[in-house]
DNA sequence: TTATAATATTTTAATAGATAAATATTACAG
DNA sequence: CTGTAATATTTATCTATTAAAATATTATAA
């Protein structure tokens, strides 16, 4: 048998790396995640910190939202993103190599 | 004073770690470099192994040496690939885990 | 209820990315 | 030189992303 060489991406789990990567790979979503990786942040927060419009942070957290990356949790009329997969966090490391 | 935070990602940081993270976030571009992790190859191997054209594998190889994620050298008439950086594989490897 | 703060969704225009096809280089054999 | 294998580049087309603006929801206070 022989140990499986760690069966890297087979094509179905590209896509979905890919898909990760994708949804992680632009400067606002970084600094996003950066942001909610120090602690859960209501859209308005981000908003004013990161300095742009209500509705590109509302825009891009939905999106991270919709692919997994983000979680969210509802506080009277405001709403709370945080980072939900460990895993996200260690991409994120890797990255500060670079 | 106090430890500075490890200065996460600053602006200009924030644009290079997205451009790299765009450069991967790609089905064919990220089994191109798993195979490259693997040993270098040549084009026409990874070619036939991927089962897509050539201009499109030489695309893809072009646009990630641009962008710095691999190298390559000449051998007559054959260009072989690999992958230079060692922090690109950590954040594969990372990826592995999703 | 009604007004309003907070967030979400839709729409649209501009830009960037992906791929195939055709053409161009490059390096070597003969 | 000339032919050809290997790779690269260019071009054209199609699709996806980005981001602003406008509009719609939702939750609560009054």
């Amino acid at each position: 048998m022989g140990k499986r060489v760690k069966t890297l991406l087979e094509r179905e789990k590209v896509e979905r790396a890919a898909e990760i990567l994708k949804s992680v790979a632009h400067p606002l979503r970084l600094r996003i995640i950066e942001l909610l990786e120090a602690r859960e942040m209501a859209v308005g927060e981000l908003q004013e910190i990161l300095g742009v419009s209500q509705s590109l942070t509302s825009q891009q957290l939905s999106l991270m939202k919709a692919r997994g990356i983000l979680k969210s949790r509802k506080n009277g009329k405001q709403v709370y993103y945080y980072v939900d997969r460990p895993e996200v966090t260690q991409v994120i490391h890797c990255l500060r190599k670079f």
